[in-house]
DNA sequence: GAAAAGTATAACATTGTATTATGAAGTGGT
DNA sequence: ACCACTTCATAATACAATGTTATACTTTTC
């Protein structure tokens, strides 16, 4: 006694047409495939479906009371392939971003929102935190994406690597400033702010010094390229940063290229094990295509499809 | 691109069982049947369905999103089946009655109780009117079911007439209560109670006395058997009504056979045209059973398939 | 009462849903 | 790391559901 979906839709149809053949008309379908589906579902529930009132069809007493029903039914139906059409077309989803603290404020928000923007029915979580968290709950399967640096890999996760550039940024007016490229030992007199000495971007820009025999001119440490491009911008001293951060300070101090090259190689990652929800995937793919202005080589952006 | 009925269900089948096969088996089918349904309804949305977590089949965030609905629906279609078969063993439903006031306090609310006793979602109206706004209900088609008296026929209802015995009822410990059966000739010192003079009732009840030729000894007229009982519940006169009025004041009068034998015809009316709902022919059928120890001849009851 | 509209039935084509048989892939224990 | 075991997917095929056209029947309508 099971009803069959296309039965309910004949009914429904019948029910608001008044007519079979109408009915037929509008689901499409030939006159007499409704007259079946209609004496068939009849059958099976036991009773007259509908009664003619002078050419028209009226819903019997007892069928009354079960088209409300199926209306529902099928209203719920349709809603359901609506949501599978935005789920496929991924506007339709949940997505779970963990990221450093400073690309929650800068970056990050940007990207989002243009992300969000043609996928009404997409919502996010954003977590910054540490990148001992990040990668905890990458590996957990907390979050569906995490966004960090000095990653060394990971078994149980996917990652996708970009090198960013990274520029000298300097004080509004600051003599410097006529110089196309800054060099190690332009800044010998300057007072610099860099990053902490255990980080690997600390190590290679020492590098750069020694390699130019050049005293690197150490004065503040911070933990944030975002915050030695505040202290810079309120005119104190000069710094090397990732070509990302300086680039929101850009109307606030100057930037000019350094070199030799100093990469800040930022990761992406991703649960290797579990769902690859493909919101997920676009998310990353839009994200790398974000940073294309940014790193080292903008024609060899890595593939996301392969996550 | 439209969602078939049975995939959805193999596809909560899984979600909840874990595995196909045990999805299968749960379903009632083979193991490749749900496999088709799980990869064909995959295909129609576009993304896969379920990835394997050591050995268990577990939704991809995408389908737990649809899971969600995917459940209302399919709950929505077992409310619906469950309503279908309440339609179907009429338990279920709407019925609209009409009836004369007597009816509505004395005998019918047991017939009801009863009637609706083993049909928990059946709702019942119940209007108390006179006769010509209930024949007026029944043409206009405002109602299922109409009880009533002195109905002479309408072209737009069919009908179930019964004749109901009268009975002779004294005030408890009347003299007469010694006698088996009460004629016309016991009552000439009597004073009676009786209906209209313009109802046929009466005028087959004066007829009697004139046969008999009796003065009928009229002291009080009332509209209603019941008010009859009342009175000579009270002590006061004598009456010929119902058996089946009488039956409600059995332990407050005495009751007694009169002859000749002197019927009330009561009608059940029901719309001619338009729908049959079941229910109301159910109910006509219990309303008319109950009534088979009052009518003249039991045995005779009328059918009520025919209406 | 005849024409027109609407509906039901029959014969048949197509598609969906099931079956069994069988091979591939993943799990778990020695 | 291999083997037995379970689980899953695919292929070939049977059958039921659902659609088609052709046609006869019933009801409205004028």
């Amino acid at each position: 006694m099971k009803f069959k979906l296309r039965q309910l839709e004949a009914f429904q149809a019948v029910a608001e047409a008044g007519h079979v053949t109408r009915a037929a008309k509008r689901m499409g379908i030939s006159q007499p495939a409704v007259s079946r589906l209609i004496s068939d579902f009849s059958r099976s529930v036991g009773f007259e479906l509908f009664e003619r009132r002078g050419g028209v069809l009226v819903p019997s007493s007892e069928s009354r009371y079960l088209l409300g029903e199926v209306n529902r039914v099928l209203e719920g139906l349709r809603h359901l392939e609506d949501l599978g059409r935005d789920l496929t077309e991924r506007t339709a989803g949940h997505l779970r971003i963990a990221c450093l603290p400073g690309f929650a404020t800068s970056h990050l928000p940007g990207v989002l929102s243009r992300f969000l923007h043609d996928r009404p029915g997409v919502t996010v979580t954003l977590e910054p935190d540490r990148p001992e968290r990040i990668l905890e709950w990458i590996v957990g399967e907390q979050f569906d994406c995490g966004i960090t640096d000095g990653f060394a890999g990971h078994p149980a996760t996917n990652s996708v690597d970009l090198e960013v550039r990274s520029v000298c940024i300097l004080p509004r007016g600051h003599p410097l400033a006529r110089r196309e490229t800054i060099v190690p030992e332009d800044l010998t007199h300057e007072k610099l702010i860099h990053t902490r000495r255990d980080s690997r971007f600390f190590r290679r820009l020492s590098k750069a010094f020694a390699d130019h025999a050049v005293d690197m001119p150490s004065w503040i440490e911070v933990r944030q390229f975002t915050a030695a491009c505040t202290i810079v911008a309120e005119g104190a001293g000069a710094s090397v940063v990732s070509a990302l951060d300086a680039e929101q300070f850009r109307d606030r101090l100057v930037i000019r290229p350094f070199l030799p090259e100093i990469v800040h190689r930022i990761s992406i990652l991703r649960p290797a094990t579990g769902a690859r929800p493909l919101i997920a995937l676009d998310f990353i793919d839009a994200f790398v295509q974000s940073l294309a202005p940014f790193v080292r080589d903008p024609d060899d952006l890595p593939a996301v499809s392969g996550l």
